[in-house]
DNA sequence: TATGAATGAGTATTCATTCAT
DNA sequence: AATGAATGAATACTCATTCAT
């Protein structure tokens, strides 16, 4: 029957605009969540103020994340995902160890100009609550560094980087992007615009090449 | 006694007291201010605590310190100054450019691990808090860093450091050592005991030392 | 799926449910509200927690009560009807007015082991609840009552108890096996397990026997 | 010196009367709390009620009451004193053995009769929270139950009582004797005047020696 | 008939702060 | 110089209930 159909698809539009709604809120609250997490620290965080940014009660919040710790949990991983894929996109952009180098290092630059608050949140704040069991469709945090490492580790078996423990060199050419771009960020030491920015991050990656290759 | 009620917990700590009452009372609200922001972190922090610790009731901290932000504001800047003057002897240990560049390094370093809480406040977090004014007898936390820019201004004279604007090279080298220190003190990345660590950060400040000596 | 919210954890038990949805909606309510009920008391009793363990909404509860009072009342009056059809029981199980004094006893007795939170409800909490209209279908409780003065009215007549103004005498009696239940089921200062709560009674029947029979 | 007498004499009557203030309203949460507790019920009580019956806010509560526990602790350790005390009085008032069965039974009935809300709380509750330490100058329930211990065992060796363990038999005596207190507090079924329940329970206690003693 | 979304009121507890003394 | 009493605002979290669908 007609009628019959045409109530069907209001149906289904209904469900989907609902779940789109839902899906909305969520994001919305994560969004908050990230903002305010940021702005206070994990202790100055408050799920009551979080509510009142997106302009429900805080029981709502119940509804979509299981307690704080869960919707701080899923605040945090959700930029490890992004994280993630950005170094990845970096590291399979070039076959050319040198370039993948570069490719990657400004791919995290990138992703932290764009990101400073997930950034601050994933590596700039006290980190207990990161060893938790990583919330559903989220992988563990180390996968992120894997891709360095896999950089560091292409860079030496291609001759072209200083032999040595993997894990330990990929920590501290991590350390040296990771130490300008936090000062970056920090913004109260080094004042930067971001073309200045570009260039300090880009005599980084040289000084760190100097240091690394051979 | 009854159950210890916060009053009565106050009264023990009270008996204590009076056994050091000749050490000043301001120094000791702030030596143990220090000890718990160094436990607790910034937000952990209660005057609650403090007062309880140093056997007097919250309110007599009121008669030497305005509020708890201003309490919060002179153990911080204790701690900055430490951080200066540990800096300024590293400077002062040695007449050798390179050895002075060690010996600050090392300073650096080890600051960072005594007084971790102070030094995320000072490098990674958000700075609105050193905005503002010192307090009396303290000078700005950017001081501190007068000293790195000397290492490095003598480095180049001396002819042992590559040439170029001393406070680009100087955030640089800063960088470095930061971006090892803070990676540590995250921990949740870099989980490293304190032997280990003080290895990485040697390591850290030979490879910094390759990038930026001739 | 994510981490349990409420709202998933509501969806995996209406998996659950459709296998037994033959049965009566309402009746499985009052079943799971029954369970709830005496596992966690009146006040530990909470709606959300019955929707739970019927794999519906807790909105659907209030399809068939109006209430959470109004589902407690049926509850509770659920009990109360297998009270007296208990003590019923036991009256009708034998002519002989002795063992059918033991009978009542034992049904008594039996009751408020398997129920003893209706049973605190009904003799040992504020009567308030109790004076409100029975639900639909149900009798006041003081209805089971009846049962013990026809027990006593039957020893006198047969001369086997003593004489005197039954309903005190009934009040009595009932006192006596109503107060070793109530000290098993307070339980703080009696303690003994479900044989030695069996001995205690069985001595106390004999006890209340010897001072009410001839 | 006139004025400094004046002084101190000022002094120490404030000082006084403030700690004549702070017991009141110490007893003054206690007695609050004691009427919420039996009106609500365990789970009922609420620490938010009782500021507001008392008027002062929550937070007052707990300069005098380290938790709701501790509070609820005081509230039922308070009743357990009198009691502990009405009880040894009725032993201590006479040597007759039977004299002093009765004398205890009707300090019981007496304290159950002028303080039902303690009573109900003491014996007609859910006790687990009375396995917990009693609070400081409080000695354990069980203290009060060893006076009618006492009182069965003198029976026995006077040769007036029925010989068994005395445990048990102070028990059930004592279940007859809550048994038709807790009745006639219970309201609901049992309805009595002061002068009916006087009756009521002095023939339980001629019942009880009838079944107790030889 | 049943549900999903949302709320408002309530819970215990902790904290910084004030004021009279 | 120091304190005791008290407060008001904040916290996370749970619950009964409603309403539109």
């Amino acid at each position: 029957m007609t009628i019959a159909t045409r109530t069907t698809r209001l149906k289904e539009a209904s469900k989907k605009r609902r779940e789109q709604q839902k899906t909305d809120l969520r994001a919305g609250i994560l969004e908050a969540a990230t903002k305010l997490f940021e702005e206070k620290g994990y202790e100055g965080f408050s799920l009551r103020q979080v509510a009142e940014e997106i302009g429900y009660t805080p029981t709502t919040i119940y509804l979509y994340f299981k307690d704080k710790d869960d919707l701080l949990l899923n605040v945090v991983y959700e930029g490890f995902k992004l994280f993630g894929e950005s170094l990845e996109a970096g590291y399979r952009s070039t076959d050319d160890v040198l370039e993948r180098f570069r490719a990657v290092g400004w791919a995290y630059f990138n992703f932290a100009m764009a990101n400073p608050i997930h950034y601050r949140l994933m590596f700039m704040q006290r980190g207990e609550f990161l060893q938790e069991e990583p919330p559903e469709g989220h992988s563990p945090v180390i996968d992120s560094f894997g891709v360095i490492q896999r950089v560091i580790a292409d860079g030496i078996e291609a001759g072209v980087m200083r032999r040595g423990d993997v894990r330990t060199l990929s920590t501290l050419v991590w350390a040296n992007v990771h130490g300008v771009v936090s000062l970056i960020l920090t913004g109260s030491h080094v004042q930067v615009n971001m073309e200045e920015a570009r260039q300090l991050f880009g005599m980084q990656l040289e000084a760190t090449k100097r240091a690394f290759c051979i």
